[in-house]
RNA sequence: GGGCGCGUAGCUCAGUGGGAGAGCGCUCGCUUCACACGCGAGAGGUCGCAGGUUCGAAACCCGCCGCGCCCACCA
């Protein structure tokens, strides 16, 4: 890092500074000259990596992005000033569903894996002028990689979109290394990871429950579950007893899984139900025997101390299930209709088995909702129903991106092992140091309540393929239990379109031949990769994107920045993915963000009429007036959206223009050091200023470092620029006023330079702009202010006199304060001249009010100054008389 | 049910053992030679409640109340 030079050239100060347009001359110019390049080749000591956050690019970004992004840009800057070599990529998540979706409203299309490859083909309906024209007709049949193309298509304008806002938001990324969840380098990592993982066992293939969503008939993972609370009914039915002696009661919001039952549990301690445990109940309707039982995870203070197990009406069931090894009776099909089932054989026995079949006609087809309408009324014609059914309010899970509740339905799936390292996966989070240090709770609680391995498979298209086939046996049979990983040349594959080693492409579905695996991954198997795709990780076998030199130079990374919704996702995957293929954290620190509450919920929804959106925010106050905003949120913290401190951040911009043009301008020649009291005393506070946001910094508290910084700075233009402005002007004949002004001259130059490169952090395109008036290069560039800068500005000072001289800059500073405030009570002019001013203080302090009292007296106009010794500080105030008229 | 965070001026929030603060808003004043996108001044608070520790508590401990979030095997 060079070192700041003071140049001799004139500041070239403009006659009215102004804040607009900054943006655009300054980003610019940072592009121009790689200012945000990544220094290839740094040793890794000597670099910062940050694992950005890729956003979703399915939608818009709004001001909840623009406040965390900024935060991590603080935090870069702050870093590359700090003489790093700042590792500070951009990703575009476009994989998953969002984008699914709107592709298929879009174009009007439907994914199918089954159809083809059509190399020129155009979609249905295009987008023109961006709106997209819903398609009347019923959506058309695609392959796989035609839809892929769409959505890169549709995502692509977006992510043109979003680096353009990021580039006004003054974003210090370098955006030639910009990568994308779906591009070919995340396909080759995220396939050669799970190649890796399958080899040592860690991933799986697995027939199971699953948690399945039935509107996008997928899998899905615990990660991805929300609660909502849903209204439902309590039922209370009656079971008989085999042999005809007696009745069980259960009470169940889900009847329509009568069918599917396979047990009725008690708690083992229950002494009501003892009489029935170890005998068999006889399901009604139905007339299926199930053995009632006991497991300590029954509430006996619920319903009737006895409880219905189905398969599955939820993850408890699953418990039960596979710990009481109970059979399988499935009800529910993929799509959340009842399906048929074969009564009379294997598990579907009953006692009437012709009655059994014909009240599960009633059923069978109809959804969930429409079955448990249906079998109420069965229930109740054959006085099984004991009451009427209780409304309740409860909670119910659902897919995050869903609209109807999960369901479990049995089917093949991908794992990847978690249950069998959460000890390490616990470990690690605590070697994490997390900012702020609670978030970690969440963390834990999360891995504490793990209960199954990761579902990685997902039943969709617009992601990364499993690199895997199956062969056909000779009767067209999939043999699950043979897959054909691809080669490590062939990545990344779609096997949908491609072929396996060893076979032709004619083989594809035939006897004897092969098929692909239809599924790909869950978004979260890409993304928690993100650290491995943007260092351009390698195991040496392929591929011009992988740089194995740049990836030991970032990898593990400093900073994971990210919100704190998604720890149990995003963060949680990270440290999984790094943990099983590089046994190490995947970075030191993690910064987790608070989330922009709406104002909106307290007033003024109706007065706007527009949607605010960050650029309208960028264009109405400037970036940095809203950086200033996004800044100001302290850590972890939750924080309202406040236009009002949008222009309060925009006040402070202009006050660094206006103050920076006044320290600047027609400037007198500078001293070879600080000989005056009060600017000794004014850099030795901005030391400590220096100091205080630097160890903020360093502990990622970008807000406190700002709001030190600011606070000294309203101070330093209130009083110290005020109390020295008569001296910076008097350019007079005497040896002393000329010393005077040669000490002020070297104050204001060392300080303004600190205070310009302490702001760039968090104001980049103003400091950017002031700084350029005077000195060489980008002040984003500049080394950041430090001990031993200051230090070497104030010359060597007695620890005694520093005190003295600390007193006379804070006892004038007091005083002009009371002078003021005189004034103000007396509805003068600010200049109106004070004949005298008296000063009660202790003498310790009077004495050295001496050191600054010629400041004082210009900066209040004030003729004469006497003092008085006295405990406490009090200030008599003259005003001189009005002139008359 | 468990956990985490929060509760300080009308609003947004700093402040973690010794004077209750900032900004905004409000009121009043000031065309002041960097800045009217400005400057100066003022009013405004039983620091959620109740105990405890301490010479001393907004801060530390215990309990309670309220708000928010996370997690849970929510039948």
């Amino acid at each position: 890092m060079t070192a700041n030079r003071l140049t001799d050239t004139p500041p070239r100060v403009p006659e009215r500074p102004a804040l607009d347009g900054l943006e655009q001359k300054w980003s610019e110019a940072w592009e121009r000259e790689g200012c945000f390049r990544f220094e290839r080749g740094a040793p890794r000591e000597r670099v910062f990596s940050i694992d950005t956050p890729p956003p979703t690019v399915s939608g818009s970004l709004h001001v909840g992005h623009v406040f965390s992004y900024t935060h991590t840009d603080a935090v870069a800057r702050y870093h590359r000033m700090q003489g790093k070599a700042v590792f500070y990529p951009m990703g575009w998540d476009d994989n998953g569903l969002p984008t699914e979706r709107r592709v298929q409203n879009h174009y009007g299309v439907r994914c199918d894996p089954s159809v083809a490859y059509d190399p020129d083909f155009e979609p249905p309906t295009t987008a023109s002028g961006g709106g997209a024209q819903p398609a009347e007709k019923e959506p058309l049949a695609i392959s796989r990689p035609n839809f892929v193309e769409l959505c890169l298509r549709l995502t692509e304008t977006d992510e043109q979109a979003f680096e353009e806002l990021w580039r006004r938001l003054g974003l210090s990324v370098d955006w030639s290394m910009t990568y994308t969840t779906i591009g070919e380098r995340a396909q080759r990592i995220s396939q050669r990871s799970f190649l890796g993982l399958l080899a040592r066992g860690e991933a799986y293939q697995l027939e199971a429950p699953t948690l399945w969503d039935v509107d996008f008939q997928t899998a899905v993972a615990q990660a991805e579950l929300e609660d909502r609370e849903r209204p439902g009914a309590m039922h209370r039915v009656r079971f008989g007893l085999a042999g005809g002696t007696g009745d069980a009661l259960i009470e169940t919001t889900r009847p329509e899984l009568t069918p599917a039952c396979v047990a009725l549990l008690a708690h083992p301690d229950d002494e009501r139900q003892r009489g029935l445990v170890g005998k068999e109940a006889v399901t009604p309707l139905f007339g299926t025997r199930v053995p009632v039982l006991t497991h300590p995870l029954v509430d006996p203070e619920k319903g009737t101390g006895l409880v219905m197990v189905c398969t599955f009406g939820d993850l408890t069931d699953v418990v039960w299930w596979r710990e009481l090894g109970l059979p399988v009776r499935s009800v529910l099909g993929p799509d959340g209709r009842l399906t048929e089932v074969p009564w009379g054989s294997g598990v579907w026995q009953s006692e009437d088995v012709e009655r059994a079949r014909r009240e599960y006609e009633q059923l069978q087809g109809r959804t969930v909702n429409q079955a448990r309408k249906r079998i109420v009324e069965l229930l109740v014609q054959d006085g099984d129903l004991v009451g009427e059914p209780t409304p309740i309010t409860r909670a119910v899970k659902f897919f995050e991106k869903g609209e109807r509740p999960v369901e479990i339905v049995t089917s093949r799936q991908w794992f990847v092992r978690t249950m069998t390292h959460t000890d390490e996966l616990l470990e690690r989070g605590r070697e994490l140091r997390w900012h702020p240090p609670y978030m970690r709770a969440r963390y834990e609680d999360w891995v504490n309540g793990l209960t199954g391995d990761w579902c990685v498979s997902r039943q969709r298209f617009f992601g990364v393929p499993f690199p895997i086939w199956y062969p056909l046996d000779d009767a067209g049979g999939v043999r699950h239990d043979q897959p054909i990983a691809a080669s490590q040349e062939q990545l990344p594959v779609d096997p949908s379109t491609d072929v396996p080693d060893g076979y032709t492409a004619e083989q594809r579905g035939a006897p004897g031949g092969f098929v692909g695996d239809p599924d790909v991954m869950d978004t979260w198997a890409t993304s928690s990769l993100t650290p491995q795709i943007a260092g351009g990780h390698t195991d040496g076998t392929s591929g011009s994107c992988e740089d194995a030199e740049l990836f030991a130079s970032i990898f593990p990374m400093d900073l994971r920045p990210q919100a704190h919704d998604i720890i149990r996702t995003w963060l949680f995957s990270t440290i999984l993915r790094s943990q099983l293929d590089h046994d190490a954290l995947p970075w030191a620190n993690a910064a987790i963000s608070g989330w922009v509450l709406d104002p909106d919920r307290k007033k003024m929804s109706k007065s706007r009429g527009n949607v605010v959106t960050p650029m309208h925010l960028l264009e109405e106050y400037g970036a940095d007036a809203v950086r200033y905003w996004a800044v100001s949120g302290r850590p972890g913290t939750d924080t309202a959206f406040d236009a009002q401190q949008m222009k309060v951040g925009r006040r402070l911009a202009v006050k660094l223009l206006n103050a920076s043009k006044f320290a600047l301008a027609d400037l007198p020649p500078e001293g070879d050091a600080l000989t005056n009291p009060l600017d000794r005393a004014m850099m030795a506070r901005l030391a400590a200023v220096v100091a205080d946001a630097t160890g903020s910094f360093e502990e990622y508290d970008y807000a406190r470092a700002l709001e030190r910084v600011e606070v000294f700075f309203w101070w330093y233009c209130d009083y110290y620029l005020e109390l020295v402005k008569g001296r910076r002007y008097d350019t007079g004949e005497s040896q002393a006023a000329r010393e005077g002004a040669a000490s002020v001259s070297r104050a204001l130059r060392r300080s303004l330079s600190v205070f310009q490169r302490l702001l760039a952090p968090f104001l980049p395109f103003v400091t950017e702009e002031v700084w350029s008036w005077w000195q060489e290069g980008s002040v984003h560039g500049a080394s950041w202010p430090d001990g031993e800068e200051l230090l070497d500005a104030l010359g060597a000072v007695e620890p005694a006199s520093a005190g003295i001289e600390e007193d006379a800059l804070a006892l004038a500073a007091e005083v002009l304060k009371e002078v003021r405030k005189a004034k103000s009570e007396a509805r003068r002019p600010m200049r109106a001249p004070v004949s005298r001013v008296v000063v009660h203080e202790r003498p310790e302090r009077l004495r050295a009010l001496e050191l600054g009292v010629a400041d004082l007296r210009a900066a209040g106009s004030i003729e004469a100054i006497a003092t008085v010794a006295a405990d406490e500080l009090a200030v008599e105030v003259e005003l001189a008389e009005e002139p008359a008229g």
